[in-house]
DNA sequence: TTATATTTTCAATATATTTTGAAAATTCAA
DNA sequence: TTGAATTTTCAAAATATATTGAAAATATAA
């Protein structure tokens, strides 16, 4: 398969791979391109290497700097700006599980830890079956929580390798 | 709290959680409501329950049941179909997992595989950034694919209980 | 059968999200 | 300073997604 096939390819899937997790489609494309970009790039590079227009670019640009996926780079002589994908995918996924566990998760145990305790007799069955509810996703996001923890702190050899050895 | 606010709540907010994972808000609306309902309920429960079309409640319903969330429980004596959700989270966990890893995951390696041989000079610069990209890709994907199979293979305590102790 | 209850489908509509592009703001060399 | 290059903003337009509701299909009791 030729270079510019493959590259097409592998942009657009991962695009629209992302819709599946929330993500939309153009950051998760500009992230790929990035990705598979030796040198960075520009907004210019981008738009032209997208399609796309210069706001749409500016914006999803930000918010993979937002998300820590995408760095700003400043090149000696050059006035425009440059933009570089951090190219090693354990970082880029153990940054994507830190921000989600910080934008999402975490928020979430807040409320369930609210919606706790709920008045009225604990013997109804309404009640029964909503603390039950409420308590088993607190247990499992506590368990997901404490896992994610770890393998956020976690080197990625040690971790791979010490998973690989556990589970045989 | 009282427990109509609390079930309100939690309904709701599930909902928009479930929004940042590709999932569509009313599909996680009813599924949050079954988990919270003691009993099986019907159509007609759901649509007076969260104020929502009889076409819109089938159609979600029907997801749920693909995606293997909720079942469809037919009561003796009873004319409507009834629907009720796993309410064992781990179980639920599992599922999720099981399916997306059926749906995403697979097709992603499936396409990564394909991707992996260019054609041209592998010193080439924009060749060899493509294919230490998509191979980056392909020992990520191959991690976090034997993971969530021993994940959905296992059971709860046994995965729990050597989890914590290994990670102590 | 036939009549009625229930479920499913899907075109039309409504809503939400994404994208554009031109104007405003900012940066920086001279 | 000034002004050209560059980036950012954001209202309007385009696109995509979700929802409705009534008609069609299906299931069931009599």
């Amino acid at each position: 398969m030729k270079l510019s096939d493959a590259r097409q390819q592998f942009i657009s899937s991962w695009g629209a791979f992302a819709t599946h997790w929330g993500i939309n489609r153009t950051m998760a494309q500009i992230h790929a391109l990035l990705l598979v970009s030796p040198d960075p790039l520009t907004q210019d590079d981008i738009m032209a290497g997208l399609s796309l227009s210069r706001g749409n670019v500016n914006m999803n640009i930000r918010e993979l700097v937002d998300w820590g996926l995408v760095d700003r780079v400043l090149l000696p002589g050059e006035r425009k700006d440059f933009f570089s994908a951090e190219k090693d995918i354990w970082k880029v996924a153990t940054q994507i599980i830190k921000e989600r566990k910080k934008r999402e998760l975490e928020p979430m145990m807040k409320l369930l830890s609210q919606l706790e305790d709920v008045e009225g007799d604990k013997k109804d069955k309404e009640i029964k079956q909503f603390t039950e509810t409420i308590s088993g996703i607190q247990n499992f996001s506590k368990q997901a929580d404490r896992m994610l923890d770890i393998m956020v702190k976690a080197d990625e050899n040690w971790f791979v390798g010490s998973l690989l050895k556990f589970f045989k």
